[in-house]
DNA sequence: AGCACGCCGACT
DNA sequence: GTCGGCGTGCTC
């Protein structure tokens, strides 16, 4: 037998199979990682194919050393899918096939664990004799009742109970009374009995869409967009229809963004499915993800909640994908091979054959566009559970503030609202747009920004230890005590950042109790899960913070929820401005009123009139959805259009702008005025926002392109030029997340 | 990715 | 003369 094999190296040059022999005696199945000797070197690999006769020179094939794990590591489904990575994203299969396991399997890193356990031999009706006849040994006496229920039990948990417990125990194991085994263990990651909840009653659009889910888990046909508001239900839905798959003898993913992925949130779900459930995310430790992997891979664990990665978690038998929070970016991959991992949902779901649902009380332009071409099966859940009212939403122009000569951060009704809430010992949530304005340091003689070294971005100012910080690559420098540049003492910080507006809470509101989550306050591993905690036992009336609390949380206390200054996102030059704005104010408006008092929301704004802001106070989703899909179709943004850019990365910048300027000419010289070029709306070149990230110059062609059933053959010449050589490293992004 | 092979510059 | 620079090419 022989094996076609894939080597775990990530180059070109080696992107194809090699032919070894199979050991005598082994069995080797597609999927399965194997050792083997590569040039004069070991490596990891992955066989693809098995075959009886080699189409390679046979005296020169070499032999597997050795099975990595006795499983294919890769399913049979997944394997198709890292095929189609591979195509899609232009990387080698090495590193779709990477994707499909936790990094640290590889290069053995990490081992199975095992431990000692014991078991009593005696059988069940002989143990209350056993036991009466060691009525002068307590410590045997102790150990055989520990164990009458004949389970295997770690020994390290009998040593907890019982001191010295080897001594008796080698008594029973010399009687033949117990064994002892080396078993495997599995690292949890989980701490604390969850406790079991009884099913909620179901609303009636919650039973409306289950009827629409539901039998599609026989015959999935279109993914879904699940369009439910805030605080509608949507977990309690994703619940009875894993349940239901999980009945039908199927598995599930469940991917929600990694910011709520809290250990409350995971608790909550082990109390609904218990031990059936993994968890998979960035926060576990090497061992705690491989044992994770380990045990869906080994069906033990059939239902998967999980951060992106987790799309590509080996279940088999898939029976539904859900994307919770579709709109998220953080479905996005950073690094490469990019993928989006909703894409990945929908395509496992159609080749699996399971349900695809795409969920979110704000669903992004793309998918709610799909919907509405009859791509996507639309279900709407307009309305809360228990007919709780949506929150109030009040806007204030902040430019009229001013003028009534308040210049503080908190308009006049933010502060009399805020007040009234804390008076009636209720909790506040509120939500500052730290990006882009946070505290910068500038010299107010000659204007200068001060900015990282290595990444042309303005560094940070940071009270707690006076430091500045590039929240790029983290460098940490003192706060100078004069402008680098023309040497004037007069530089400060400015802006607003969370760390001052709770200085100022903590001086208005005096025993009301702050508690702050943002980057600085959430870096602990359990940081966000005590915060969190201590803010729902009521040990701090508000809540302030970033990005991180506008998502997920779920507070019924909370009842008044403030957008300091929410709408600065809108000035960001990216086409999705509007839609990011949009999104965040109603998820953060979503906050308010999930308890039995209703919510009420104030959003301080300097532009009250944008339609992004308005269709947000009036949690009007299609409203916004209309108005932002005409102007996408106006100005050729996406979907009608789709931005492809060429970034090219070198150590010196005239080597990346070289680099650009010579991926234009050639696109240029090619498509010209052809039909093809005609799709290219516009081609330019230039280096890139932030020139310089981790002190590797950056540059970049930019272009739009019309979206038409063609412009795919362009994709595809644009990938054959991205992998051509130059004097910088090139790589072809199409929509990227960021255009920095 | 690694490592060999190979063809030109400054040194014990 | 030799050590060593890193460009090109191969690995079942």
């Amino acid at each position: 037998m022989y094996a076609e094999v894939i080597v775990d190296i990530a180059a070109e040059q080696v992107d194809r199979v090699f032919t070894y022999r199979v050991p005598e005696g082994e069995t080797i199945l597609p999927g399965t990682r194997v050792s083997v000797p590569f040039g004069r070197m070991e490596k990891e690999g992955f066989v693809i194919r098995l075959k009886e006769t080699p189409d390679y020179e046979e005296s020169r094939i070499k032999t597997i050393l050795s099975v990595l794990e006795p499983y294919p590591a890769v399913l049979p489904k997944l394997m198709d899918l890292a095929f189609e990575i591979r195509e899609r994203s232009h990387c080698p299969l090495s590193e779709a096939l990477r994707l499909m396991l936790p990094a640290e399997m590889r290069g053995g890193r990490i081992k199975v664990k095992t431990e000692a356990c014991a078991r009593l031999l005696i059988p069940g009706d002989r143990i209350d004799e056993a036991v009466a006849a060691q009525n002068r040994a307590p410590k045997r006496r102790l150990l055989l009742t520990l164990l009458s229920d004949g389970e295997w039990h770690p020994v390290e948990e009998l040593r907890g109970m019982i001191r010295d417990v080897r001594e008796p125990l080698r008594y029973l194991v010399d009687r033949e009374m117990a064994e002892i085994t080396e078993r495997e263990a599995l690292r949890s990651p989980y701490y604390g009995e969850a406790e079991t909840l009884p099913d909620p009653e179901l609303t009636n659009e919650q039973t409306e869409a289950l009827e629409e889910l539901i039998p599609a888990l026989r015959k999935p046909e279109r993914p879904f967009l699940l369009h439910g508001v805030t605080g509608s239900g949507k977990t309690e839905v994703y619940i009875r229809l894993v349940r239901k798959a999980l009945e039908m003898g199927k598995g599930a993913i469940i991917l929600v963004p990694e910011i709520v992925l809290t250990p409350q949130m995971i608790q909550w779900f082990r109390s609904r499915f218990g031990d059936t459930m993994a968890v998979m995310h960035s926060r576990l430790s090497p061992g705690e993800r491989f044992d994770e992997w380990r045990r869906i891979r080994l069906g033990h664990a059939r239902i998967v909640i999980g951060a992106r990665s987790a799309v590509f978690a080996p279940v088999e038998n898939l029976g539904v994908v859900i994307v919770d929070e579709e709109h998220e970016q953080t479905y996005l991959s950073d690094r490469f091979p990019r993928y989006d991992a909703r894409e990945i949902a929908i395509s496992r779901g159609k080749r699996e054959g399971a349900v695809a649902v795409l969920a979110s009380a704000t669903p992004s332009i793309y998918s709610y566009a799909m919907s509405r071409r009859g791509d996507y099966t639309l279900i709407e859940m307009p309305r809360r559970v228990l007919d709780r009212p949506m929150p109030k939403v009040h806007l204030v122009d902040m430019r009229e503030e001013l003028r009534l000569g308040n210049h503080s951060m908190f308009s006049a009704l933010l502060q009399n609202k805020l007040d009234d809430c804390i008076q009636k010992g209720q909790q506040a949530m509120l939500f500052i747009n730290r990006r882009g304005y946070a505290s910068s340091v500038n010299c107010r003689k000659c204007g200068e920004t001060i900015k990282c070294s290595r990444c042309d971005v303005s560094m940070t100012y940071h009270s707690v230890d006076r430091t500045l910080r590039c929240h790029y690559c983290g460098e940490i420098r003192p706060m100078p005590k004069a402008c680098p540049s023309c040497r004037s003492p007069y530089i400060r910080p400015m802006g607003t950042g969370t760390q001052k507006v709770e200085e100022e809470l903590n001086k208005r509101f005096p025993g009301a109790g702050v508690i702050r989550m943002d980057m600085d306050t959430t870096s602990g591993k359990n940081a966000h899960f005590d915060l969190v905690n201590r803010f729902r036992a009521g040990q701090a009336q508000i809540l302030l913070g970033t990005q991180m609390i506008a998502k997920g949380l779920d507070f019924p206390q909370v009842t008044l929820v403030g957008a300091v200054m929410a709408d600065l996102t809108l000035n960001f030059p990216d086409y999705r401005a509007p839609e990011r704005t949009f999104q965040l104010l109603v998820q953060v408006a979503g906050r308010a009123g999930r308890g039995n008092s209703p919510g009420e929301v104030v959003i301080q704004t300097y532009q009250p009139d944008h339609y992004a802001v308005l269709g947000a106070a009036q949690q009007d989703y299609r409203a916004f959805f209309n108005q932002e899909f005409g102007r996408r179709k106006r100005d050729l943004y996406p979907p009608f259009t789709l931005m492809a850019r060429f970034l090219c990365e070198a150590r010196e910048m005239e080597n990346a702008m070289q680099t650009a300027e010579e991926i234009k000419k050639k696109v240029l010289g090619e498509f010209g005025s052809s039909t093809l070029g005609k799709r290219i709306l516009f081609i330019r070149s230039d280096e890139a926002p932030i020139s310089r990230i981790q002190d590797r110059a950056r540059a970049h062609v930019l272009m739009k392109l019309l979206n038409h059933p063609d412009t795919e053959k362009l994709l595809q010449r644009f990938q054959e030029m991205a992998g051509e050589s130059y004097p910088a490293k090139v790589l072809l992004e199409i929509n990227p997340a960021s255009l920095a």
